[in-house]
DNA sequence: AAACAGTTCAACCGCGTCTGG
DNA sequence: GCCAGACGCGGTTGAACTGTT
């Protein structure tokens, strides 16, 4: 934190330190209702003493939706070890295989206790593949590898999802005006970079077809092959696009489903 | 019970990158 | 091309917590 509360200078601008309960709720109720579109206009629209920056942060790694906490799993473990390992430092990409997962988590998960582990043996990947036994958890998704097309598949527990991102109920989708707030897929479903546009084979579609994509289809997405030659460029695939629903008919243009997170 | 040491993790800082004018 | 503001990332800090003596 690099202050002492009791310090805080009366001329600082903005508040620091820990975050209150109340700031917590003006922060959540006024992103879930208005979304992001400029960071440093947050606290000001919001009400809260912080700096755009501030406010950042506190919604990435730990207001915003999706989020897992606890103890990570041992598969978790082993990813982190096997991504480190590939990428060094880089914990924005660790995090983005990690679903629910904060890049601070897991940078501090790893200076806590995964760098002072003894090296485990580096085969993580091969166990991966080698039995269709789930390798990550989250809050209500799993990951398995499917072994019969060699692919990853998300599995994802639609009530779940729903009721923690406010998805639409059937009536609600079928009414348009019931507009989504903005939904937090992003890292659960976004590979790096632009590697769903360029290597997908639903190259060119929008968000909005992604994310219907993957809603109507009993919550499940497969988002690779090939696991081993380099995780770190999957293609998203889906197991059948033709189940998409008008899940997200409603949504208005520029409402944004997932992405922007 | 108190003092000290070690650990955890939320939050800040600084810098590089991106974007729009 | 330049500049300023916004954003994103990795490194660091230190209060709070936990364990040990």
């Amino acid at each position: 934190m690099g202050f002492k509360p009791s310090e805080k200078p009366t001329t600082r601008k903005h508040k620091r330190g820990l975050w209150s309960p109340e700031e917590d709720q003006r922060l959540r109720d006024y992103l879930l209702r208005y979304g992001i579109s400029c960071w440093s206009s947050v606290p000001s629209n919001a009400g809260l003493q912080r700096n755009g920056k501030s406010c950042r942060l506190r919604w990435i790694n730990y207001l915003r939706p999706g989020l897992k906490r606890g103890m990570f799993s041992s598969q978790e473990e082993d990813m982190i070890l096997t991504l480190h390992k590939n990428l060094g430092n880089k914990w924005s990409q660790i995090a983005k295989q990690l679903p629910g997962r904060t890049d601070n988590e897991i940078k501090n998960y790893w200076h806590s206790y995964l760098k002072k582990r003894p090296a485990k043996s580096d085969d993580t990947v091969i166990n991966i593949q080698s039995n269709s036994t789930n390798f990550c958890s989250t809050m209500d998704s799993v990951c398995s590898l499917n072994p019969t097309t060699n692919r990853v598949v998300l599995g994802i527990d639609l009530d779940s999802i729903q009721n923690e991102f406010q998805m639409p109920s059937i009536e609600q989708r079928e009414n348009p005006e019931n507009l989504l707030p903005r939904c937090f897929f992003s890292d659960w479903l976004t590979t790096d970079n632009n590697s769903i546009a360029q290597n997908s084979e639903i190259s060119g579609k929008q968000d909005e077809d992604f994310l219907q994509c993957f809603q109507y289809n009993e919550g499940h997405v497969e988002i690779g092959n090939n696991l081993q030659d380099n995780m770190l460029d999957l293609p998203f695939t889906f197991l059948d696009q033709n189940t998409v629903g008008s899940c997200f008919n409603g949504l208005s243009a520029g409402n944004a489903v997932y992405s922007g997170f």
